[in-house]
DNA sequence: ACCCATATAGATTCCTGC
DNA sequence: GCAGGAATCTATATGGGT
């Protein structure tokens, strides 16, 4: 309910007493006319003061004033005083206003809870209302005063009329006069004083001082309404179409969480419970979080400790292959081959290697002696090649990956031109033929090889990628080594092209870092090594070559300079082929002029993988 | 301008007694 | 099953604080 329908209501009720009052002044006029001719003089006035003021001062109360007739055994009855027409209607305000008493603007609620609470001590006022005769005429001039005087009429009559009207009478239009009210209330509140004195000084007073403390007149109610309704009304009304976005984009944003919250009722789902719906599915959310956190940590863990099992697996079995390898190699090779090596054993050997490397190798920077076994140096770089390599032998057969498509490559060493099936068309960069990386790999990396020539080489030239014929002192063109060429080390073609050189390089994963990381070639030019690979050729690679054609694990790359080979006729098997890595070509026309067979330089890593 | 608290009314749902 | 009341929720108005 707002303060305008208030208003309203109050200026309507406002109305309606004054056009009752008018018409009720008329009547007790004329009343006092028939009492004053009936009645004598100074009694009859006396009379008719006190009926009028308790009329003025409780227009209504007509029953009231009939009750309290036996109070005032002076006052004889009011035989004409007309019942109120219409019962009062002001009522249903009162609770209104009681329930707010505290809204200090509203001046219509203010004055008529004022007027409220003066009325609970009106009875007593009735009950002592026999003022002396003098102050009842002096109250009655002034009264009759005020009432010509007043043009306004004041809403104090409201609580007056409340306390009177019946509950029944709420609806009914009010039939009071709010100017006899306003001017007669404060004098029945001074009649409702103990003391005579005190109701003429308060007589003096209230008329003027009243109407301000019980409330503010309608006129100034109608002022401040103007004040309000221009501005406030607006404002008002701004206001209100605010709050009302404010609440539809409220609403809006539940909707919206509504929405995103799933388990979400469609229908029957009120904001709270939306929002307790969201509460708990962001802590579904957060503890799902967390669980993936703990298993992504938990999977790490497992990954670094099956990548360092497999780690320690591939150290130990290239480890043990190593060491088997060499044993054997050493035995096999370096007795009968090097008269000067005696009965010596691995590590005597590998010493023996150094000091022909010494004396054999290029001038190539030489480091200082090993002070470990070369082998435990070359493990790290040389799990690759072993990994092909075991890859490739039967034995490790478990970690190839073989090539699951594509024509078997011919893996081979590049044979030598002469012999052998009439060579290709183009016998240099044929594209049906390629060289595979695993052949080459296994070839030249074989562990006995490897070993071998690590053993030659200073202790940071640990990666063997060129291994080339010996082209002979004179020779610069390069040549290619073909498995025939590796097995003719111990047959026919190594007298005619034996293999008399081995390019070292340290090894590096990019071939693009080849210039940079291997400046210098290390040349294997020793006998004995050279013996050693031609031989490690012949027993170990060629059977691999011929058994796993398809051994190519990594699909390394391909060397440009690819040499048809000849297929080995003592052991009539394919042709394989070894050619030079494309990217080493220079790089071996400036260390070593002549035909290289290249390990690929794929990354250490894609072996692990593979 | 925005937000919040309060009061109120209307609609809907739930519970209870008959 | 139905009427009535209580409980709940939503929308609105209003005033006040920041």
């Amino acid at each position: 309910m707002s303060i305008d329908i208030l208003l309203e209501a109050a200026r309507y009720l406002e109305w309606q007493a004054q056009q009752q009052q008018i018409a009720r002044e008329e009547e007790q006029r004329k009343e006092k006319e028939l009492i004053s001719r009936e009645t004598e003089s100074r009694r009859v006035e006396l009379v008719t003061a006190t009926s009028q003021t308790v009329r003025t001062n409780h227009i209504n109360w007509g029953d009231d004033a009939r009750h309290q007739q036996p109070h005032h055994p002076l006052i004889p009855p009011p035989p004409s005083l007309p019942p109120p027409h219409v019962p009062i209607t002001v009522i249903p305000m009162v609770p209104v206003v009681t329930a707010t008493p505290s809204v200090p603007t509203l001046p219509l609620t203010a004055a008529v809870a004022s007027a409220a609470t003066s009325l609970k001590s009106l009875p007593p006022a009735k009950n002592t209302s026999s003022p002396p005769q003098q102050q009842q005429h002096h109250h009655q001039q002034q009264q009759h005063q005020q009432q010509q005087q007043q043009a306004s009429c004041h809403l104090l009559c409201a609580p007056q009329i409340k306390v009177e009207a019946s509950p029944q009478l709420i609806s009914v239009k009010p039939s009071q006069s709010q100017p006899q009210v306003k001017i007669q209330y404060p004098a029945s509140i001074s009649t409702n004083g103990s003391g005579a004195q005190h109701t003429l000084v308060t007589h003096q007073a209230p008329p003027i001082s009243q109407p301000r403390t019980n409330g503010v007149s309608v006129e100034d109610m109608r002022a401040m309404e103007g004040k309000r309704r221009p501005g406030g009304a607006g404002t008002r009304e701004v206001h209100n179409k605010l709050e009302k976005n404010r609440r539809a984009h409220l609403k809006e944003c539940f909707e919206m969480l509504k929405k995103n919250v799933p388990n979400v009722d469609e229908k029957k789902t009120s904001n709270l419970s939306v929002l307790r719906s969201a509460l708990r599915y962001i802590q579904t959310l957060k503890r799902k979080e967390k669980e993936y956190e703990h298993e992504m940590e938990r999977l790490a863990r497992e990954k670094i400790a099956s990548q360092q099992r497999l780690s320690e697996l591939k150290n130990e079995l290239g480890q043990c292959m190593d060491v088997m390898e060499i044993d054997r190699v050493l035995r096999q090779t370096i007795q009968p081959e090097d008269d000067q090596a005696s009965t010596s054993t691995a590590s005597e050997g590998e010493d023996n290697f150094e000091q022909d490397m010494d004396e054999d190798v290029t001038p190539a920077p030489t480091p200082p002696p090993k002070p470990k076994p070369p082998i435990l140096h070359a493990q790290p770089l040389l799990t690759s090649h072993l990994s092909i390599q075991h890859a490739a032998l039967p034995i490790s057969g478990v970690l190839t990956t073989p090539t699951p498509s594509g024509p078997p490559p011919p893996q081979a060493i590049a044979p030598a031109p002469a012999p052998g099936p009439p060579p290709p068309p183009h016998p240099i960069q044929t594209p049906t033929v390629q060289v595979q990386p695993t052949v080459i790999a296994h070839a030249v990396s074989h562990p006995s090889v490897i070993q071998a020539v690590n053993h030659a080489l200073p202790a940071n030239h640990k990666h063997l990628t060129h291994i080339a014929p010996s082209p002979g002192p004179t020779s610069s063109a390069p040549q290619p080594i073909t498995v025939a060429a590796a097995a003719a080390a111990t047959h026919q073609q190594i007298a005619a092209q034996p293999i008399g050189h081995i390019i070292t390089h340290l090894g590096g994963p990019l071939p693009s870092h080849l210039p940079t990381l291997y400046p210098q070639g290390v040349s294997v030019s020793q006998p004995t090594m050279v013996g050693h690979i031609t031989h490690t050729f012949t027993h170990h690679t060629l059977p691999h070559v011929q058994a796993n054609p398809q051994a190519n694990t990594n699909g390394g790359q391909v060397n440009s300079a690819a040499v048809v080979s000849q297929g080995n006729p003592s052991l009539g098997k394919p042709t394989a082929v070894l050619a030079p890595h494309p990217q080493l070509v220079g790089q071996a026309a400036v260390l070593n002029p002549v035909t290289m067979v290249t390990v690929p330089t794929f990354p250490v890593s894609t072996l692990k993988l593979a």
